[in-house]
DNA sequence: CCCATCTGAGACACAACTGTCTCATCAGTG
DNA sequence: CACTGATGAGACAGTTGTGTCTCAGATGGG
């Protein structure tokens, strides 16, 4: 049976996420396969960097469409997001070491294209009136794909336990984001 | 005279904290000095980067000392933070990018060390009343130097105005940490 | 049982980075 | 002007990681 490339790329999602500079043979050895059959799994380290970033900016777009982010009211459609995005932080953990990293044209393009999206939910909610206006659209999205990312890393160091992080985040980004019901 | 070994410091931080695993002909190029003199200044890469590494810790310590955060009003502490810990906010960047490459039990000592001081003034702003307790200070202080550091990160590409930045942290996260004053 | 296929272990050359060296050049000083 | 000190450029070996290869062993189907 050929061994399932899935798990190999969601090791090398758990190792790199750590040490985005992981060499292959530990990530070979984090997925259970030599570094031979890992070379005969992806072309090269290039190659499966790459693969994982695209698996893990896949997932984040279907999370956004799972989120349902363009429908109804603005801060529902974030505690959806926040519910769809929640399990797959440790991936947002590693797009953001990469993007650092590498200078990939097509994954900071598509993730400039996620991030466009999520900067349109809050723009809808600043002009619906539920987000405050005097917080960049770009900021709110960078903060809440910041905090993404500190929920993976701080739920893969036992910082946050896994069943508290949707909470944390929604409450905390929510109650920054939203404005206040009275002065 | 001697070549200034802060302004080559500064520079590996504008570096390093882009791409954590600059080689060090491109940290000698950003700072205007060759590889020798870069090799002259720092017995070699790994001291580099603990130097920098112990900067930024340094420089953070005394943000908290300068903000005096164990003084009075929580919230007001809080703010005091966010102004004296901007201006740091790329080194911080570098240091949230370096503890996930290196294991340096020094540097990562030092931050857990700040992480608690900021961990317990989050606390006492909650036995104070002014922090929303569903939400663990541990959680509170890791989304803080999240914060801080996706700062420095959207300052450093350009997607976030260093005058608009200090206002955007305090705001977006004292909004979200502190309790309501009317449900 | 035999065979096809896949896998793991190891060897190998290649590339990149590091750390050290030498030497020429340049600036400041007496 | 001569001299001292520091710097830049380049060469060099050593180390580490990569990519490819071969070969032996295991696994599963016919």
């Amino acid at each position: 049976m050929a061994i399932d490339r899935d798990s190999v790329l969601n090791a090398a999602v758990g190792v790199l996420s750590r040490q985005p500079n992981a060499a292959m043979d530990e990530i070979a050895r984090a997925a259970g396969v030599s570094r031979a059959t890992l070379h005969r799994l992806f072309p090269g380290r290039d190659a499966l960097v790459r693969e994982v970033g695209a698996l893990a900016l896949r997932r984040f777009a279907q999370a956004l469409d799972d989120a349902r982010i363009d429908e109804g009211d603005a801060v529902a459609a974030v505690r959806r997001l926040v519910d769809a995005v929640i399990p797959l932080s440790q991936l947002c953990a590693f797009l953001t070491g990469e993007s650092k990293l590498y200078e990939d044209t097509g994954i900071n393009e598509a993730w400039d294209r996620l991030d466009a999206r999520v900067r349109a939910l809050f723009l809808r909610g600043q002009q619906e009136g539920a987000f405050r206006i005097e917080l960049p659209a770009a900021w709110l999205s960078e903060a809440f794909l910041d905090l993404v990312a500190g929920v993976g890393w701080a739920v893969q160091d036992g910082r946050l336990a896994p069943r508290d992080s949707a909470h944390a985040l929604a409450e905390l980004f929510l109650g920054g984001a939203t404005r206040r019901p009275a002065p």
